[in-house]
DNA sequence: GATATATATGATTAATTAATCATATATTCA
DNA sequence: TGAATATATGATTAATTAATCATATATATC
């Protein structure tokens, strides 16, 4: 494969890969919400989500719009999520193998 | 999400987020190899590969088996895949939309 | 046993990261 | 205008990361 994509590849898991952006990212995924909600919901530091968020915008995964004070924001591209969810979906598949060898004791 | 499978997800992540880690892992999508082998195909340095090889080992990405003095490695599950051709799958999907906008102008 | 080959690892370095506190900025509203 | 609210950002810190060189270790072969 190109190193290009390649590079491209690992900036997109290096930008999902952090709990707390993580958090984020699943706490707007029934759609757009201000980052005054999303801080009380993960209960994280003013500070800290707003970088998290700027980091995530720069690696085009969020964009965010001013509403008043208000900033709202919400996943770029839905599809964003299918990764996200393959790993997950990964993860239960090993622990269920594990567990099934568990039993197999 | 429960917080212990948030920071799970980030772990996988993090361990497929590095474009050396990426390129030892498409090189040994067809099947086993020997790091041996893997070292001049990713023009990589023997003993930064041999640190990304255990790195991923500890995270149990891959697995590795000793043959006299080599070490063969291969990924533990080949499910592992499903998640970076989504991370493809969706790159490609944005750029396509990108240079469709593009042509649109 | 000496040599060649494959791999691992200690030490070092430079860079990046995440978190936090304090504070600045912007917007709304009384 | 001044207070309240929402967000961003400078400064700092501790931790982690990736890469590299030199060297150690293990195995096979002559």
């Amino acid at each position: 494969m190109e190193d290009r994509a390649i590079r491209l590849k690992a900036e997109v898991l290096k930008a999902l890969a952090q709990p707390t952006r993580l958090k984020i990212l699943e706490c707007i995924r029934g759609g757009e919400k201000c980052i005054c909600e999303i801080v009380p919901e993960i209960h994280g530091e003013q500070s800290n989500i707003s970088r998290h968020i700027s980091v995530m915008q720069k690696s085009h995964l969020i964009t965010t719009r001013k509403d008043g004070v208000k900033v709202m924001v919400k996943v770029r591209d839905p599809r964003i999520f299918e990764i996200l969810d393959k790993v997950g979906l990964f993860l239960k598949t090993q622990m269920q193998e594990q567990s099934r060898l568990i039993r197999s004791l």
